[in-house]
DNA sequence: TGGGGATTT
């Protein structure tokens, strides 16, 4: 073959569906623990006796005395919803049963990866198996299943990705979706994606069902768009908890917790109080002034030991609100709403709540995001009233007045109505759904929304003239990365840096990677990134970040590794994490390449003049090459072509897209530098319009990577 | 010199 400078672009066709799914379930390479070829007959007997003690404690839940009856409807429809009360065994008996009626498999959906987890774990122990052998589990980087796998708990993200490569489910005879009430962005696409299937795909199949399992009474609208599917009730386990209002409205949320907290620990008998405050600052105020005023408070009453909790806490720190406490000490949690799901926090028996949260709302005319604190929901403040009722009776304070309470929307307002959508649009795309407008939407996010996704689609090249997705769309739809950054890969893929690329990006899918430092050591850290990150310095976030990974990789032992990252305020976990994902990235880097070049391929130096990367050694990380910022940055265009603004002569920058004011974030390391343009991957607005992870640009790279979308505005 | 809720492939 005559090929000597140009190859060819991209081995596009060549997604070898299997291998990516393997890929993706192999992920670390972990074995799946516990999992046994050879089974002898006294380890089976071991697991059933355990499995045996546990049916009478089963017996007791909730969903049991209902068994009959429930197994009757799930039989008689192919869609049912359950209404099932915390505690009433739902997610874990109702798949059981759903075993010894139906012959395939069964897929049981979760928002979260520990959920799905746990619920394996458990199930498998009252089945008499190990996990991943009958009852198992498959999460992002682990995967605990076998041929002999029944019964599947996944999280949604990952039935989703196996739609995406079987459209038809085919493995599957029953899909149950559970926490539906929660509305998140994927879960509302799982159920629309089963209504098609249960209308057009698999409309003959008799014997394909599907239920929908919620928590709140919201169930009518999940009946509705399933053709009136019939609700089943199964009541709940959970103690009685008494609420109180406020007779009166207040401002200070913090002046009103801290009192409220104070009142409760000396009025109230034995128990742990959950505080919910919006957002981290909050929960930071309330903690100080609660460390600070604690050793004055009466003796009488018991020690106040508070305890903070928030996503973006070191997991070490999030950890002590487990602790036990010494006979005379309470422990104040101070959380935010991770608290209302995600983590269940023993001895709790009394609640305080602020009724507020914080959202991202995504402004899609705008191409940016705003962080509100909103009332929450009547189902939500239910939730976390039932926190306080887990073990016994309790108490819930509302920190508003009855009224306010009343005037509360029902129930919370589905994630997908104030998101970006354009990764769901290209799933549709992927799926051959030609009229988004009109598709099987649980709630439809809105002609604007839609056709905001679909120019974005269409400006990453995702998406023909006509709307078709594109041979590139195919490939970052099966990406696990957002679509900008799938198209930032693919580009750095034929610039030859896409080693260094993929660094930066793992960095980028990994939150609270960069941290915040407390602002007494604020310019110590600022000053340690910059003397550390001399390329970052110059040309932005994006550089530093590979300029960090490069040191945290080069770095043999893990506490050393610790140290250098406590030094430098980034997050060990969080890096940990980039390294598991960029080696997912890497592998479906490479079995999207092929191996049809396998001849053709070089090694060596990253050096960007080859028009097409050695990725046979992609696992390989480089962290020894001159880095080609120039091509990196490019390749970052592509995908961000958008985010991009001009330095006007009085030190503002103005968007290229809107030509409104944009202001670099202080946490950046080009923050208060004067820049000819920038790029940025995300534009927030609070206080006014903030560009986050930044780059330093030429205006002239614009112009040569504007793909056709610039002129159109 | 700002502030960041929670998920997931």
């Amino acid at each position: 073959m005559p090929r000597k400078t140009v190859q060819k672009p991209f081995t596009i066709t060549v997604i070898v569906q299997g291998t990516v799914i393997k890929d993706n379930y192999s992920g670390d390479g972990k074995r799946v623990s516990g999992f046994r070829r050879n089974y002898k007959h006294a380890d089976i007997l071991k697991l059933k006796m355990k499995a045996r003690t546990l049916l009478d404690g089963r017996k007791k839940l909730p969903v049991f005395k209902v068994k009959d009856e429930l197994m009757k409807q799930l039989m008689e429809h192919r869609v049912s919803v359950v209404i099932g009360e915390t505690g009433s065994g739902k997610s874990t008996q109702i798949p059981q049963f759903l075993m010894k009626q139906i012959k395939g498999k069964i897929a049981v959906t979760q928002p979260r990866r520990v959920a799905a987890i746990n619920l394996a774990t458990r199930v498998s122990e009252e089945f008499g198996c190990d996990v991943g052998r009958d009852v198992g589990y498959a999460v992002r980087f682990n995967n605990a299943t076998s041929y002999k796998t029944m019964l599947k708990y996944m999280t949604d993200g990952m039935l989703l990705r196996e739609m995406m490569l079987d459209p038809l489910l085919s493995d599957y005879s029953a899909v149950i979706v559970d926490e539906a009430h929660e509305r998140t962005i994927l879960t509302d696409m799982i159920l629309g994606f089963l209504k098609e299937l249960l209308v057009r795909k698999r409309k003959d199949d008799k014997n394909f069902r599907v239920i929908v399992m919620s928590a709140t009474l919201d169930a009518d609208k999940f009946s509705a768009f399933f053709n009136k599917a019939p609700i089943f009730f199964i009541e709940g386990r959970l103690f009685h908890v008494d609420r109180y209002y406020l007779p009166h409205s207040v401002d200070d949320i913090i002046d009103s917790m801290v009192k409220s907290i104070i009142q409760v620990n000396q009025e109230q008998t034995k128990g742990d109080v959950l505080c919910f405050l919006p957002g981290q600052e909050d929960i930071d105020k309330v903690t100080s002034i609660l460390h600070q005023i604690a050793p004055a408070l009466p003796r009488e009453a018991p020690m106040i030991v508070p305890l903070p909790l928030y996503a973006a806490l070191p997991p070490q720190q999030q950890l002590k609100v487990f602790d036990k406490v010494k006979p005379h000490q309470r422990k104040v949690i101070l959380s935010t709403n991770i608290a209302e799901t995600s983590v269940t926090i023993p001895g709790v028996r009394y609640v305080i709540d602020s009724g507020l949260r914080k959202i991202k709302v995504w402004r899609h005319e705008l191409g940016l995001s705003t962080l509100l604190t909103v009332p929450i929901s009547k189902a939500s403040a239910s939730q976390r009233t039932g926190r306080a009722g887990r073990e016994a009776p309790g108490k819930c304070f509302r920190l508003y007045t009855e009224n306010d309470y009343i005037k509360l929307s029902q129930n919370t307002e589905p994630e997908i109505i104030r998101s970006e959508i354009v990764y769901p649009v290209l799933m549709l795309k992927r799926l051959g759904v030609d009229d988004i407008l009109n598709w099987f939407w649980l709630e439809n996010p809105g002609r604007s929304a839609l056709i905001a996704a679909l120019q974005q689609l269409y400006a990453l090249n995702a998406l023909s003239d006509s709307g078709k997705i594109t041979d590139l769309g195919e490939q970052m739809a099966v990406l696990p990365v957002t679509p900008h950054l799938g198209a930032v890969l693919i580009q750095a893929s034929k610039f030859g840096v896409l080693s260094t690329v993929m660094d930066i990006v793992a960095c980028l899918s990994v939150d609270n990677l960069i941290l915040t430092p407390p602002s007494e050591q604020r310019d110590v850290i600022n000053a340690k990134r910059r003397e550390t990150c001399t390329l970052g310095d110059r040309y932005g976030d994006l550089v530093m970040l590979k300029e960090l990974f490069n040191i945290y990789n080069d770095i043999s032992s893990s506490d050393e590794r610790r140290i250098w990252c406590k030094s430098l305020g980034v997050s060990y976990k969080g890096f940990k994490n980039v390294l598991r994902i960029r080696k997912q990235i890497s592998q479906y880097m490479d079995s999207m390449d092929g191996r049809k070049n396998e001849k053709e391929r070089h090694s060596g130096v990253e050096d960007g003049n080859k028009s097409k990367n050695d990725d046979s050694n992609e696992d390989e990380i480089k962290t020894s090459v001159p880095l080609n910022y120039e091509l990196v940055l490019k390749s970052f265009l592509k995908g961000f072509i958008t985010n991009t603004a001009i330095g006007m002569p009085d030190r503002s920058y103005r968007t290229v897209t809107s030509g409104d004011t944009i202001s670099i974030h202080p946490s950046s390391l080009l923050f208060g530098k004067k820049i000819d343009a920038v790029m940025y991957i995300e534009h927030v607005y609070t206080m006014k319009g903030y560009a986050r992870n930044v780059s330093a640009i030429k205006t002239d790279w614009l112009r040569e990577m504007a793909p056709h979308c610039l002129d159109r505005g």
